[in-house]
DNA sequence: CGTGGTCTTGACACGATTCAAGCCCCGTGG
DNA sequence: CCACGGGGCTTGAATCGTGTCAAGACCACG
């Protein structure tokens, strides 16, 4: 429940892991060092709220370590899932003063925030902000809409499969997990529950879906959440995208 | 088939009925004029393609009148609709050569295009451009993060309710349509096909949802396509959203 | 050893799809 | 002027996939 300040209080922008991804990614020692007046590091601890929808927002933010999400949910209490949020992804929106959507810690999270105002200021002077800024709005668009082809069309089965792909495409690209030639090993870093939230499914068909590919050997369990997928091109069949991977290159 | 120029091609930017809603909104008249030398405006039939994903892209461009649709479909011919574009949307993105979704008109369509390269330069020096382009990116995200919750949880009826509320409130804001207290009459611009490649649903699905809506008195045809919703509230309830809108203030 | 959270599995129900037939409206050509 | 044809739409009946409800397994932790 509390919120708790970490060693990265401490740090400069030098050795942040995410200095070559995120927000700041183009901006020069300058902009940095007034980036580093107006910024502060919170961290959660997996399943804490960051934020409910509607609550009054006075920071934006980059998430430095762990993974968040944000959702909707409706009156009745269905959520949807509406962005996974990994390191050097950005929470918030300039000019809008309040949370509209559900954020959520789903494993222990460190951001990096700046105070909104004076960021939005700054944004007005540092194009490299704004410019970075768009980049990345745009390539969310662009996950939104792939997603939106998930959800609208796929499968339970595709779903699924869809997401192992997606979580080890990402995972790949970050470094972390093992990938050998057409292999890869790596964490779910979501319940099933949250994967159902992601894909508009039920827990019980997310069960159902990941032990059906588990028995015919697409992919392979160790515990419950470490994932082998001992052929990449087999999982990618099973996700219903063409072979070159039906994704915005 | 043939794409055929329109009498905007004389028309100078003053009289654009988009000039306040548009990429360019913020623009100056210095940074119209520049704008004005490398666009051109480009018409299309109701019905016609505008681009195929993967084609090569060498403009991007905002619809002026009518309205355009992105969508994706998958090699088993599944589509889903992911972007409808209406007058003042943006078509293209900054950077990229190729189109990354099919681009198809549905109703007569006129576009202003900017040669894509020249755009990008412009867009570095022109801080306005990027700053509108933003914020209409912004805008796009939060469409499609409702737009995923209705793919993803929402109920047939659910879907097409919520189809109509956003279709009839974007007429309203765009003063198409009739308004008065609490009602609203306006044509829908998509086929019953179109409708289920907006919502994921089959077209048959969309026609008895329509027709269950129309008997039960919430919504009220003349002719397939011209809505009458003589309870603005009946109407949102019968969405699943709560009584705000549900949806991004 | 018991408790709670997460996950799996089964049986059944229900909503959406599929397949099929036919209607309505409009434009075309005999 | 009317027959014809086609696109868009509606409706029905049967099927199928996913949701719902329920029971129990697994595992970490106190």
């Amino acid at each position: 429940m509390a919120v708790v300040d970490i060693q990265f209080t401490a740090h400069d922008c030098g050795g942040c892991p995410i200095k070559h991804r995120a927000v700041c990614a183009r901006c020069d020692d300058d902009e940095l060092s007034l980036l580093e007046e107006i910024k502060y590091y919170r961290s959660f601890e997996a399943g804490q709220t960051v934020l409910w929808s509607g609550d009054p927002m006075d920071f934006v933010g980059s998430v430095v370590t762990g993974v968040a999400t944000l959702s909707q949910t409706m009156e009745d209490g269905r959520t949807q899932m509406v962005g996974l949020l990994l390191p050097s992804d950005f929470v918030g929106r300039p000019g809008r003063g309040e949370a509209a959507y559900d954020v959520t810690a789903v494993t222990d999270l460190t951001m990096c925030c700046f105070r909104r105002k004076p960021f939005e200021k700054l944004m007005e002077r540092t194009p490299h902000i704004a410019q970075r800024l768009l980049q990345m709005t745009l390539d969310e668009l662009d996950a939104a809409r792939e997603w939106m082809l998930i959800l609208g069309r796929k499968t339970a089965r595709e779903k699924i499969a869809s997401l192992i792909f997606i979580l080890g495409r990402r995972d790949a690209s970050l470094g972390l997990g093992t990938t050998t030639v057409g292999q890869m090993t790596f964490d779910l870093p979501l319940t099933r529950e949250a994967m159902a939230d992601y894909l508009g499914l039920t827990l019980e068909t997310v069960s159902r879906q990941i032990s059906a590919l588990k028995k015919e050997g697409v992919i392979d369990l160790q515990g419950k959440r470490r994932v082998h997928v001992p052929d990449h091109e087999r999982l990618l069949a099973e996700t219903g995208d063409d072979a070159d991977g039906g994704m915005v290159a």
